[in-house]
DNA sequence: CCATGTATAATGGTTGAACCATTGACAAAA
DNA sequence: TTTTGTCAATGGTTCAACCATTATACATGG
C-alpha cells in the first residue's frame, strides 16, 4: 500500500540531469558546461554540491575539468579509463582471478585476429607491422620496458583493426591487469614472441582468419605459461568453487 | 632539462591511496573507514576535499556510504555497475554501434554457452530451467515486462555458469544497453524463444558445447533481426569508418 | 519483565562565504 | 615586434556551521 521512502542526494540528481543530456544527444564532446558557480545558481543548491557532482563524472571520465581563464567542465567521451579501472577493482578484489583474466584475453585475442583478418585496413597492417618492427628495436637496444610496451600495443592495434572498439576497450582493460604480471615477471625474450608475430602478420596480411586466430592463442598461451613459470604463481584453469545454491 | 610542473589535486591522491589499500588488501569489503570528520585530519584537508574523493569511490561503487550512527564509508565490490554504466557511455557517445554490440552479444553468448555446458552445476542447470519457466510462466500471463525480464535474466544465468565472472559483467554491460531496444520494441514473442530455450537446455544437460553455441547463436541472430524490423534501425554488419591513417 | 517511546550522540548531507592558484587575454612598455 | 605586467574568470580548497538520519542507550509505562 505505501512505498518506502527513498531521498535521493543533490549531487546524485545532478549526475543524472547531465548524463541524461548526454544520452539525448544535447551534450556532445568538446562541449562546456557552465561555470560551477552558475551551474550552482541553476540548480538551487551550493556550488560543494555542483562540484561533487562533476567531480564524479570527471571520475568516471564524462567531464574533464580545466582550470584557468577558459576553464571549465568540458564533455569528453575518454570513458575506457573508467571501464578498465572498473575491471581492475574487481581483480583487486578477487571477484576476477588470473585464470578468468588468461580465459578472456585469450577469446579476446582470438577474435581480434579473427576480425581483423576480415577488416583490417592497409594501415592498420602498417601500424601493426610497424610495431613489431618498434618491438625488435627495443629488444635490440636492450630496452626492455620499451619492448615490453610495444608488445602490449601490439594487442591494442589488433583489436583496434577488427573494427569493434568493444574488444579494443577489453583489450585495454585485460592489458591494464596483465601489467602488473609483466612488470613483476619480465616480458617473454623476444625469440619466443618475434617468430609468432612474424606468422600472424603473414596469416593477416593472407586474411587466413583461422591461422591468425590459432597463432596468437598459442602465443598468448605461451606467455601465460612463462608467467606461470616466473612467478611461480598458480594460474590454473578455471576451477568453479562451491556456489550459494549447491554444487 | 626541466620537466613541466605537475600538481595533483588533493582529491585524487586521497582516491589514490584508498585504491592503493584495497589492491593490497589493506582494505577488504566490509570494512569501514574512519568517519568524514577524522580523514580530513588525517589527510589533513579539509572535509569537503575528503568528501569529494570518497563520493567519486562511491559512485564507481568501491565504496558505500551510510548515514546515521553507525554509518559511514565501506568498502564494496559492486563495481560491475560502473563498468556497465561505462559502456552505456560509450553507447551514448556512439563510440560503440548497435552493430558492435549485436557482435558482442553474439561472441560473449555463444562463449558463455560452450563453457557453461563444460562447467554448470546441477544448481545452475536448474536455475537456468526455472528462469525458463518463469518465462513461460509470465508469457502466460501476458505480463510482458516480466517475461522480457525473465529473458534478460537467462543469459546472465548462463554466463554466471560459465564460470568466468568477466562473461557474467559483459553480459550485464551489454544487456544494459540492449533493455532500450528491448523497452522500445517490446520483446519477440514467445513461440520465437521458448522452442529455442528448450533446445538449449537440451544441449547444456547433454553437455554438448557446439549444439549450444549454435542454438543461442542462432536465437541471438533472430533477436536482432526482431529488434531491426521492429524499430525500423539499421543494425548492419560492422564496417569500418576511414580511419586516421587513410582507407 | 517486556514493550514502547524518547533523548542522545555519531555520522553523512548541505550550505555559504571566503580565499588561493592557475590560466588566458589584453594592454602597456621596451 | 617582443616582452612584460595586469586583470578577470575559473577551478581548488578551506572553514564553520547547521540539518537529516540512524543506532543505541535509557527511561517510562504497562
Amino acid at each position: 500500500m505505501f512505498a518506502p521512502i527513498e531521498t535521493q542526494r543533490a549531487a546524485d540528481a545532478i549526475i543524472e540531469q547531465i548524463r541524461g543530456q548526454v544520452a539525448e544527444g544535447a551534450l556532445v564532446p568538446g562541449d562546456r558546461l557552465p561555470p560551477e558557480r552558475e551551474l550552482a545558481q541553476t540548480f538551487g543548491v551550493s556550488r560543494n554540491t555542483v562540484r561533487e557532482a562533476l567531480r564524479s563524472l570527471e571520475n568516471t571520465g564524462l567531464l574533464t575539468l580545466k582550470k584557468g581563464a577558459a576553464g571549465g567542465a568540458f564533455i569528453a567521451n575518454d570513458v575506457a579509463p573508467a571501464i578498465v579501472s572498473g575491471f581492475q577493482d574487481l581483480f583487486a578484489f578477487g571477484v576476477i582471478g588470473p585464470e578468468h583474466l588468461a580465459e578472456a584475453r585469450l577469446l579476446v585475442a582470438t577474435t581480434s585476429a579473427r576480425l581483423a583478418c576480415e577488416r583490417a585496413s592497409d594501415a592498420d597492417l602498417a601500424e601493426l607491422a610497424a610495431c613489431v618492427d618498434d618491438a625488435v628495436a627495443a629488444g635490440a637496444a636492450g630496452d626492455m620496458a620499451a619492448r615490453s610496451e610495444a608488445n602490449l600495443r601490439f594487442h591494442r592495434l589488433l583489436a583496434e583493426a577488427s573494427g569493434n572498439p568493444i574488444l579494443a576497450v577489453l583489450t585495454d582493460a585485460i592489458t591494464g591487469i596483465n601489467r602488473g604480471f609483466a612488470d613483476a615477471a619480465g616480458s617473454p625474450p623476444n625469440r619466443q614472441i618475434l617468430p609468432s608475430r612474424k606468422r600472424l602478420m603473414a596469416c593477416l596480411l593472407a586474411r587466413d582468419a583461422e591461422g591468425a586466430a590459432r597463432e596468437i592463442a598459442e602465443q598468448v598461451k605461451a606467455v601465460e605459461r612463462f608467467y606461470m613459470k616466473e612467478l611461480g604463481r598458480e594460474r590454473r584453469p578455471v576451477q568453479k568453487p562451491a556456489r550459494k545454491g549447491a554444487g
